[in-house]
DNA sequence: CCAATGGTGCCAAATAATGTCACCATTTAA
DNA sequence: TTAAATGGTGACATTATTTGGCACCATTGG
């Protein structure tokens, strides 16, 4: 068993057993007490907070909010990431290249370099393999530039929005919505937004906003989670 | 520099070059020839195609879709990993928690063991830091168990769905559409689809869904990626 | 005080990674 | 046909890293 898995067993070990000697660990994972104690270290330069008392009754005990500190990240920026990071190479101006940056800045000052490095060739896989030639992500149009960092500020500070939209009539209307989530239809991007006034979901292509604005101080709830659904060839059916 | 950064270095180097000699790499990575030929044989062991030619103006040459071999994974199959794994800690029938296990399933046999155990890692950082506080998952409603198949296929096979639908007012429509997204908010499930008939998206509250069936071959082009908005409370805006 | 526990330093032993060398096979070009 | 350039393999010594064993210290609870 290598370095990182028995390091690995051991985490899953503290956190399933609440409290375990050194000695206990030692065996569970057949190698010796001082062995243990070196991976322990190495555990916590790594950023895990590992409580410990001598004595009896005493042990090593894996605090929960230690792995927050290691990789403070949301679903959504690990999303952002995946996307952005895949999109960028493609693509010029896309919503939260910032946010992926800044995810990508966080996980590389919190977590240790081979999980980015790990990280990143995963990124690098998903782009490669299939991102490209499935979604043809090159085929994605660019958002105005100028649009974007209003988008990303309501979005990411849950502020309501108003804008002015063109539907397919050509019929001019004015919105104040909820940004609820954005979704790309290759090549043209759209708004999912809850309409406080219609008291229902509408849908809006980006390109047909103009004058954005971000309400200051309207913020909202924002209750969802979006779930992707599935966008390659599927060979066996799950169960 | 770690066996597994100089091998990440030479893949860089095989990308970015497209064609290099093993001497030539040797020396960009700082060591003898026979190590690199070492750390390429390892690669292939991973799963990295990579073609090789002799004599003048021969050298590696990484097959673009060798890293599809490697991890032939969806943005899809990520995110319903992610959430997916996450949520299943905490609620009982939720859709897609079959691709994620065969997601998961994929990656172990096709990724080199510690790259499956750093996923895994991220996964408890995750659920551990995050998304149990900030989206409560637990919350979210039980799909029918009854349904769950039916929309798994739909989803999977891109195949039409045809459904009763309740709607607010309690009137009861027969509806055919190209099911798009699943959206979460918790504790309801709703259906972003594309209603063929009204050339529309349509949001459909999934409890109101009724006698679901796929129809067999109806299948429709997909070409959509779903972007998911931040769940966190942000600090400093990007940019 | 004693026993149980975590923790550190040191060094030898074990294991893994690397370099060196000899050599083979294939391809291209002179 | 030959020579040079390339990928590829095996063997072995060298080097680096990991591990175990030991002595010892500090703290805690009885």
């Amino acid at each position: 068993m290598s370095v990182r898995l028995r390091q690995d067993a051991i985490v899953r070990s503290l956190r399933r057993n609440g409290t375990s000697t050194i000695a206990d660990l030692a065996e569970e994972v057949g190698v010796s007490r001082r062995t243990v104690l070196r991976d322990i270290s190495a555990l916590r330069d790594e950023g895990f907070v590992i409580h410990s008392e001598p004595g009896p009754g005493g042990g090593l005990q894996l605090d929960p909010q230690s792995v927050q500190t290691t990789a403070r990240l949301s679903v959504a920026e690990v999303f952002a990431l995946l996307i952005s990071v895949a999109s960028m190479r493609a693509a010029g101006n896309l919503p939260f290249s910032g946010l992926a940056d800044a995810g990508l800045a966080k996980i590389e000052k919190a977590l240790p370099p081979d999980k980015v490095r790990d990280l990143r060739r995963f990124l690098d896989c998903l782009y490669i393999g299939k991102l490209s030639p499935q979604v043809d992500i090159s085929n994605i149009q660019e958002m105005e530039p100028a649009l974007l960092p209003t988008f990303e500020a309501a979005f990411l500070q849950r502020l309501q929005l108003s804008f002015q939209y063109c539907d397919a009539k050509g019929a001019v209307t004015s919105r104040v919505v909820e940004p609820q989530a954005m979704l790309i239809l290759p090549p043209l991007w759209y708004l999912v937004a809850w309409d406080p006034a219609r008291k229902d979901f509408r849908h809006f292509r980006m390109d047909r906003i103009s004058k954005p604005e971000y309400l200051e101080g309207k913020t909202f709830r924002r209750r969802h989670v979006l779930f992707e659904d599935s966008v390659s060839p599927i060979r066996h059916l799950p169960r």
